[in-house]
Formats: structure tokens, C-alpha cells, sequence
DNA sequence: GTCGATTTGTTCGTATGTATC
DNA sequence: TGATACATACGAACAAATCGA
């Protein structure tokens, strides 16, 4: 008699930590920043061990819930609404994964730029002449993306643009594009220039 | 003198753990479903203690690289390229969130659908009839996501959908659409009626 | 600048629960 | 039933970092 048909029915208790901690912090309305009790103090109020507790800390500290510094104690963050597996651990990749989250990078580019327009978000102050293309562009879009009523779009790029650079992806880009061409189609509103650009740059070959 | 340009400059054990164990994995090609050493020899061969191993495991295992199960061992599985920390957590959250999660997921969803008509993917043997319009409508999305050189946007589909799902997400939305209706559009390929469903269905009514 | 208290980081030993044969 | 292998869980101890008196 097999029981495939249930999956994971033993629920674990650094599984019931997590839980209780998260609750601890939203039912209190917790602000980033704010010290939790400590380790030893969880293990007592929760009646588990210290190693359970650990357990569960790390899985809130990966997801970004909790930050941890030894001889400090445990802080409130914010938590992403995303997670890429690939931002935690870095590990070899071949480039086909990463064209795949580029185009995923591109389509919330895009989202985010013609929201802006349908908005009629404007963006002034933005002297980047300095940088290069990607950094002005996800200045550009950080400046659009925040002010949206769903930032989801803007945290989909956020993470997967941070990936893309920490494994320098970019480079293998081959495209030629000033960064002024968007900015300037941005702020005329040539939504369907914008459109072609951002097509283009979707599609470029890489290398 | 602070410190305060580095954060997080010390590595700690289940991080160089987590990270030795990826690359064991993806190094060896291991296949999912493969065994991976026990806890025990695991810290052996690192040369760590238990706890820390099970730090490193717990991470790996949140992130769906690994499975444990008692008494039996730990199994390499399949990761995913997104992480929802809702799909793991499951704590009260308010309406808002879960919009911005749909309209992700309807992001997706057209890009899915866009994609399959360009490269001209042909879904057939879809008997949905008893089944209900969101559980049509991913089956359709699975099947034409699957088939894209680029499955990220099915990922994301798949995640949202399965967090919404769990939520009760879809009992809030107001609409009278059938099935049938996107189904058809898309075997006649009529990309414009396609682009203009979603669109609606996208800016929706929530409760 | 030093000392002591606090707190996380890490280790080890032991006991228990579960699956397989 | 029993034996073995394995994950789960606990608690005590010590190391290392931080902070304030």
C-alpha cells in the first residue's frame, strides 16, 4: 500500500517557525529595521529548540523577510514579491537561461514604459550621462516603475537586471542604441517608437 | 571607522554549504530523483558539522533544488526560475498584493499567447468541457508554453497562477467570459479579438 | 582602550521518528 | 518482528562579533 498520493503531509517545525514569525510580524505590523527577539528567546517562547529556530531564520532570511548579523541580532527587511533562485546561489549557467530571463527582463521593460505612458508619468532630472546604456535604462525605469500603481512589474526587473549584471550578461549584446533615443521617445511619447526600440532590443543577437 | 560599505562580508558555513552542493549537483549532471549523500556524510566530506549542513540543505530545499524525507534520504528535483515567497509562506495578505500578482500573471499570459500565434503553435485535443475557465485557460497556456523556446513566461504563469489559485483569487473577479471563446480566437488566430479578451479580462473588476 | 554582557555562528553528542527490507 | 539507514529534533558548549560602560 503506497501513499503517493499525499506529498509532504508531515509538516516540520522550522516549517511552524517561519510560520509563526511571519505572523509575529504582520499581525504586529513590524517595520523593517525592528529587532525580533533573539534566538534563545524564540526557542523559549516557541518550545523548540535553537537549532529549529536557526532553521526556520534561514529560510525568512533568504527570502529576504529577516537579515541576520552575528553579535547583533535579527532585523526586520522588506521581502521581495519575487525570487530568483539564481541571485542566491550563484553557480555556473550556460547562456541559454539567462537570453531566457532577458527576454522576461524586456517584456516588464516594455509593461512598464507603456504603463507610464497611459499614466502620463513624467520623468525629468535624469543626468546619466556618465553611464553606460543599462544603468541609465534601469534608472529610467525605476523612475516609471515606482510611481505605478502595481510595482510587481518594477520587481521583476529589478531582479532579474541584478542578475543579468552580476553574471555580465549585457556585453554579449550586440546592439547599438544611445540611451537618449529612449529617454527623448519616452518623454515625446512616440509609444509606438518606443514599441519598435524595445522589440528590437528583445530580439538583438547575442553572442 | 564603520564598515558600513560592505554588507555581508563574512560568509558563513550553510552559504558555502548550499553553494558546494549546486555545484556537486550541476557539476555531476545529477539526474532529478538522484539521492544525494546523507547528512552525515555530507558533513564529512565538507568537513562541517550536521547543523550546518541542514542549513544549507533547508535553503536548497525551500528553493525546490532538493527534497528531503525522513528515513529515506534527500532527492535532487527541479528548480524553479522564480520563487514566489507567498507560495512558500502562506500568510494572510490583503487584495492588493494578489491584483499585482494577476496582472503578472496576465502579463504573461498574453506574451504566451502572442508567442504561440508567431510561431504558429498548433493546440489540439483540449476536452475542457467540464472544467472551469481559469483551469481551461492555464491548460491552454501549458500547452502552448511548453512548446516556446523560452518557457521562463509559462514559469511565472505557473507560479502566479498557483499562488492566486491557493488564495481563492479568482472567485473575486468580475467577468462572464467562456472558455470557449479565447480557445477559438486562438485556433482561428485572430491576434487582435486575442490581444482585446485580455486586455479586459486584465483590467477586470476585482471585488 | 579594555572588559563584560549580549547575540549570532558553529560544533558535537544523543535521542527519536520513519521508511525499507 | 527485528535490523538498518536515514532524517528530525534537542540541548549544551564554545567561538566570534558587536556594543556600551
Amino acid at each position: 500500500m503506497k501513499k503517493d498520493y499525499q506529498i509532504r503531509n508531515v509538516p516540520r517545525m522550522f516549517e511552524e517557525v517561519t510560520r509563526q514569525i511571519v505572523d509575529y510580524i504582520s499581525e504586529g505590523q513590524i517595520e523593517p529595521g525592528t529587532k525580533i527577539p533573539t534566538e534563545r528567546k524564540l526557542s523559549e517562547l516557541l518550545e523548540v529548540s535553537r537549532s529549529s529556530v536557526r532553521e526556520g531564520l534561514r529560510i525568512l532570511e533568504m527570502l529576504n523577510y529577516l537579515e541576520s548579523r552575528q553579535g547583533e541580532g535579527t532585523f526586520v527587511s522588506v521581502a521581495p514579491a519575487f525570487v530568483l533562485p539564481l541571485n542566491i546561489i550563484k553557480k555556473e549557467t550556460d547562456q541559454k537561461e539567462l537570453v531566457n530571463y532577458y527576454q522576461v527582463a524586456m517584456l516588464h521593460a516594455k509593461e512598464i514604459m507603456l504603463l507610464g505612458f497611459d499614466q502620463k508619468i513624467i520623468v525629468n532630472e535624469l543626468d546619466l550621462r556618465e553611464q553606460d546604456f543599462w544603468y541609465s535604462f534601469s534608472s529610467l525605469l525605476n523612475k516609471i516603475g515606482k510611481q505605478l500603481k502595481n510595482t510587481y512589474y518594477l520587481e521583476l526587473w529589478n531582479a532579474t537586471h541584478q542578475l543579468l549584471t552580476e553574471y555580465d550578461f549585457y556585453k554579449s549584446i550586440e546592439f547599438s542604441l544611445e540611451f537618449d533615443t529612449i529617454y527623448i521617445n519616452y518623454r515625446n511619447q512616440n509609444k509606438n517608437n518606443i514599441e519598435l526600440i524595445l522589440l528590437k532590443l528583445k530580439e538583438a543577437k547575442i553572442n
